[in-house]
DNA sequence: ACCCATGAAACTGCATGCACTTTCATCGTG
DNA sequence: CACGATGAAAGTGCATGCAGTTTCATGGGT
């Protein structure tokens, strides 16, 4: 017999786990914005638990740096002023670029194949603007771009700095003519690659990152104005 | 009144963040070896207090990558397999390149100059085979290149990577002539930053780094060959 | 002798309760 | 009317207890 008083909302693994899934899931949809507070009553009360894995989902996220904590006082939703915002999208542009650099010097036959096939199949999706499936692929094109760094250590660095800028790239790929730019942002990635040209692939990633980010000064004011990341 | 119950441990901050600090030191000075199983209430025993802020702190350090964590079994300090550890040296190597490289470009004069100014004062120390000082001095030395690359996000990346590397970087500077070696390769990196020669700082730091990234793949078997990081 | 049940000991997961701190509305005072 | 004291309400910090799980030693069956 498993979990005797457990409401039926279990899904996969302990109490916390899923409070820090659901707690996260919150805050990168949007639901939770910079600056919320998050008091452990509420959020027990609302998910039905007690405060234990709450507090301890809390203090998870504010290791990750989802929320901010202080002592004796609610954890609040992280705010990152302009300043933060864009030391994390220079991060971001830096990371991306190593990737890509390792990528085009180590990706396999078979990894190579793969995101040139994928890359290839996000151009139907483009010309039907289709968005939401767009930024799907978006995110297994740059996914693959950090599995094939073959370094797992720069792999969770650049996937938790991309974690943390999730509450600000919403409204992605709305912005006129930007899924175009994007999808030739990676073809010239995916070209370096397949040549195997690292410093090619490199400065081709940091240059596909610094777009958005020249963009993201303006806009802790204007969210609207983020993009493809 | 503060703190009625508490004992006279107490320093600073909630007990939450005196477990961290106690238990992440322990890993950090090698008293608890990766593998080693931190079982909650041996360590709530051990530092009087409760399982509640030893779970806490657990899953804190499970969030920064110190110890490994799974449902219903004890947490582990985080034991990493060769690849893994080359994985984070290269990252690490990666990363210091990039602090040095903004350092180059963006310190200011005073930053410099005090830069310039600690380098200069190490060299008594390596005269003298100081190796506690020197090795103290080393860590300022690369807490000021990250700081200096004006960046907060990647020196937040930069340093959690070095705390994850630290278990294995004991037996530092004991090397014979690695003092030496590391002040000379601290001069290069030094005279590119004040050249405000950004190429020739971000290489340098590279290499600085991956000298002792090449003694490390065999280092699993053997801890001493660890050096200066 | 070996292997697999079995059950107790040890441990983790979570809920609950109390102590302490912060916050905020209320009231008295200058 | 402004301003600071005050105390209750709300919230966080930690201890404790119980339920469920893992682990390990023991004993019966082959």
């Amino acid at each position: 017999m498993k979990q005797t008083r457990r409401r039926e909302i279990t899904r996969t693994g302990t109490t916390v786990e899923q409070m820090v899934r659901a707690i996260s899931g919150l805050i990168v949809t949007g639901s939770l914005k910079p600056g919320d507070k998050l008091d452990e009553v509420s959020l027990a009360g609302r998910f039905e638990v007690s405060r234990t894995p709450v507090r301890e989902a809390l203090r998870q996220l504010g290791a990750m740096g989802l929320v901010k904590r202080e002592p004796n006082r609610s954890a609040v939703v992280t705010t990152v002023d302009e300043s933060h915002l864009n030391s994390m999208f220079e991060a971001m542009a830096e990371l991306e670029s190593i990737c890509a650099r390792l990528a085009a010097s180590r990706m396999t036959a078979e990894e190579r194949r793969s995101i040139e096939f994928e890359h290839r199949a996000s151009h139907r999706l483009i010309q039907d603007s289709a968005e939401e499936d767009y930024a799907a692929y978006n995110t297994r094109f740059h996914t693959a771009l950090y599995l094939g760094a073959h370094n797992e250590h720069i792999c969770d660095l650049v996937t938790q700095t991309r974690a943390r800028l999730a509450p600000f790239r919403r409204a992605q790929f709305h912005l006129p003519g930007r899924l175009v730019r994007s999808f030739e942002e990676h073809e010239t990635i995916v070209t370096a690659i397949l040549r195997a040209d690292a410093a090619a692939a490199g400065s081709a990633a940091y240059a596909h990152v610094a777009i958005v980010r020249t963009a993201a000064a303006s806009v802790v004011a204007n969210p609207q104005v983020f993009a493809d990341l």
